[in-house]
Order: structure tokens, then sequence, then C-alpha cells
DNA sequence: CACATATCAGTCAGACTGAGATTT
DNA sequence: CAAATCTCAGTCAGACTGATATGT
């Protein structure tokens, strides 16, 4: 049996059938999206044969021009030490980027984006926005993104 | 290096430093919504020894009482009949659930959860409930639980 | 026989921890 | 010497695919 697509998931009567609290709640809808939403940024980026999270590693690595570090990425992704230098590897390996001793801090590393990696970040880049363009009406963008910032603001209040 | 914690990625200047298109838009904060979240219900469900995508499997098992089968947990949570046969091993293992054929279709399987089981998934559905509870000001849950229905109905709109 | 259900075997991507090297 | 940065080795949870057995 294959997994069911995402539309499938967007359309069966989920929140009676998962078996969140009170099945009706802020948490039982605020994880449906997560869920929804986790599979929709991943198949646009596989579309690309890349994971969601790698594009992460390239679009931040794209945005620090000319280059950043394994640790930065560590602290912006949440990732830890070991677990990114193996990511890079693989990123790196792909062609993706590259990475050379930092010349004004000898126990640091480099990273910056080879043109192919620029050249899959900005494709991956451009269908995230041709998705958004697609299910946002031009009128609302403004409007859901500040949407948006009050469930972060609210979901942000945790662990303090 | 240990991986940041949910609060330091709440915290930092996200929007700048992830390399998503534009930086401000309703993409990016989208994507820093799903990331925060996943993490807080990961960690309140890792508290009690569980992942969260293992209660889920509870959660839905618990819900569909007395029992459900296999092939319906697969299309409820998305997930291939070979995974979900591995994750059915592991809680059933754990003790928290179990399997007994079912007496009217003999292609199929009945999966109920065990008391402990049961036990489990309340607690962690509890503490689900208590973090709600201490983000979500008593008369805001409705709005707040209306605005993501708002987000699901946008972002339900790809693949169709 | 075609279809549905579940499992098994094999494989794999991807992340973590802890130790160690290097430099500041 | 303490702290920071990165890498490596070992390990692991967890998911997938494809083939198979069984039952309708």
């Amino acid at each position: 049996m294959i997994a069911p697509d995402v539309q499938a998931l967007a359309e069966r009567g989920w929140p009676g059938e998962l078996g969140l609290p009170e099945s009706i709640g802020f948490l039982t809808r605020l994880a449906r999206l997560v869920m929804l939403t986790e599979r929709v940024f991943s198949g646009i980026a596989e579309r690309h044969r890349i994971s969601f999270d790698d594009y992460l590693v390239l679009a931040t690595t794209g945005r620090a021009a000319p280059a950043t570090s394994p640790s930065q990425l560590c602290r912006i992704l949440g990732r830890t030490s070991g677990g990114m230098t193996l990511t890079l590897d693989r990123l790196e390996q792909a062609g993706w980027l590259r990475r050379s001793p930092d010349p004004s801090d000898r126990r640091r590393v480099l990273v910056r984006l080879t043109p192919s990696g620029r050249r899959l970040s900005e494709r991956v880049n451009r269908a995230l926005h041709e998705w958004e363009h697609g299910v946002v009406p031009a009128g609302e963008a403004e409007e859901l993104g500040a949407l948006v910032d009050r469930l972060l603001e609210v979901v942000g209040r945790s662990g303090s």
C-alpha cells in the first residue's frame, strides 16, 4: 500500500478521526495544519529532488552572503553540529555547496553555495512562491501573514 | 554541540536568517510556525517517553473504540502499510496496544489499546491540553481556532 | 481470478551522542 | 587552561519499497 497524498489528508474528516483532545479544539486544528503544511512544502521541494530540510540549509546559506558557517547554520536551524556535518557532506557531495577554511579564524569553516546550489535553491524558492500565489488571493496575503504572526506569538509562549 | 531549544528558535530573528523567499511573506512565517509547533508538540510527547507520531497512533486507535485496523490507521495518518506494521510492532512490544484477528474478515487485524496504552495516551492528551490552556487565553480559544481553520482552508487548496 | 489486508525482508536517509583535533 | 568550532565513528529510530501469504 502506498501512502495517501496530501489531498486525501486535507479532505478526510480528520478532527474526529485523529484522536486529539476534544477533537474540535485549537490543538487538533493546529496539529492538522502542521501536518498538512509539512507535506505540501516537502512535496514541492522533493519535486526538485531535494528534501525540504536540505533546501532550508541551502536557502539559509544563500541568504548569508557571501558565506556562513556550520555552527551558524546549527543555531538558525536548530540542529546539532554532528548532524550538520553529515548534512553538509551530503550537500557538498551533490555539488550544491562547498566548504573552505576561514582565514581569519582557523577553527572555523566557511560554507557557501556553488552556482548550481544557488540555482537549485532559487528554483525551489520560485516553486514555493508559485504555490503561495496559487493558494493565497492577492488581496489576502497581508492579512493571512498577520494571522500567522498571531499564531506564532501564541505558540511561541511555550517554554517561557 | 547540542541543538538549540524551542525557545531559542522562537526568539531569534528568524525570518531574515532563514533564507525563505522575501523573508517577510506568508510562506516564511508559515514555515516558522510549522517548525516551532512541531517542536513544541514533540517536546510534550517526549516528556512522556513517546514520539508525537507514535502518540498519534495511540490517540487515533483510542478514538476508534473499541478497535481499528492497521489499514485504517494508514489512511488516517497518511502512512504506508509496511511502515505501519513496524510502528505497531513497536507499540505492541511496549505493551501499549495489541493486535488480534478480526473474526468477521480474516484478512484483517483488529488493533486496540491496552489499559496502559490508554493511560499513556490520556496523559499526553492531558499534557497537550495543559499546554493549550497555558498559551491560549480562555476568551481567545474560539477565535484562534477559527483562525487556524482559515489557514487550513488556504493550505488545503494545494494539490486540488 | 482480481482485489484487499497485513507482514516480512531488505534498504535507506537522516539525525544524535560522545570523543577528539585544532585554534583562540 | 577553558572555550569554541568542526569532524568522525558509532549508533539508532523510523520510514519506504517490493514480494509474499492469506482471505474475500
